[in-house]
DNA sequence: TGCCAGGCCCTCTTTAGGGCCTT
């Protein structure tokens, strides 16, 4: 990877873990001082602990999180806005997130095939880094490297876990902490076109 | 009723199993 390469840090809140099936309900993105960030009526149920963990409830006026009403686009739009969002960047760019060789990267790009939309996807990403197995390899012998953990460890902070945008922004400053060398964030990334699809 | 995610990584391993990380 060039060492210019643009890294955006993004973040899915779904409605639950099983990747070959959950919902987006939240897709968040930051690159510096640049934000995306939109909401998704999810069409399946959220599990009772996406709900517990991520406050978002489904109900017959739309989607609400910890009590407030929240604004939401459909899915397709979601997509094309993100996609747009990336093509302003000098592309491609990788997409970093915590745990994405896991859940992100399989959730999205089943997402985007759903809506054929993958190819389109690929031409502006180049790859997805894993800031999980990145900080894995970086610092050997951590008690945890949960991203919460990690933002206390790192940066002697708590914040907003569980809100896709604040958890970008968190992982993004994560990242400017470490300052990796290139091998080791090659070591933490993976191609676009090298996912398995559902 | 019984099911309930799954794959990488580590080690008390390799004829295996449990912890971790994401929602």
């Amino acid at each position: 990877m060039a060492a210019d390469k643009i890294i955006v840090f993004f973040d899915l809140e779904t409605t639950g873990l099983d990747t070959a099936v959950c919902d987006i309900i939240q897709l968040a993105a930051v690159y510096r001082g640049r934000v995306f960030n939109e909401h998704t009526l999810p069409r399946r149920a959220l599990t009772t602990s996406a709900t517990q963990v991520t406050g978002f409830r489904v109900e017959s006026d739309g989607l609400w999180c910890h009590g407030d009403r929240v604004m939401t686009i459909p899915l397709a739009d979601l997509l094309t806005s993100f996609l747009a969002f990336l093509r302003s960047f000098r592309c491609p760019v990788v997409l970093a997130a915590h745990n994405a060789k896991r859940f992100d990267a399989p959730v999205l790009t089943r997402v985007l095939r759903q809506y054929s939309l993958l190819q389109e996807f690929q031409q502006v990403v180049s790859g997805f880094l894993d800031t999980f197995l990145l900080s894995k390899n970086l610092y050997r012998g951590l008690p945890g490297y949960s991203q919460q953990f990690l933002v206390s460890y790192f940066l002697g902070r708590s914040y907003n876990a569980h809100n896709a945008e604040d958890d970008a922004k968190m992982l993004q400053e994560l990242y400017e902490a470490w300052t990796p060398g290139e091998m080791d964030v090659l070591r933490a990334t993976f191609s676009a076109n090298s996912l398995y699809f559902y």
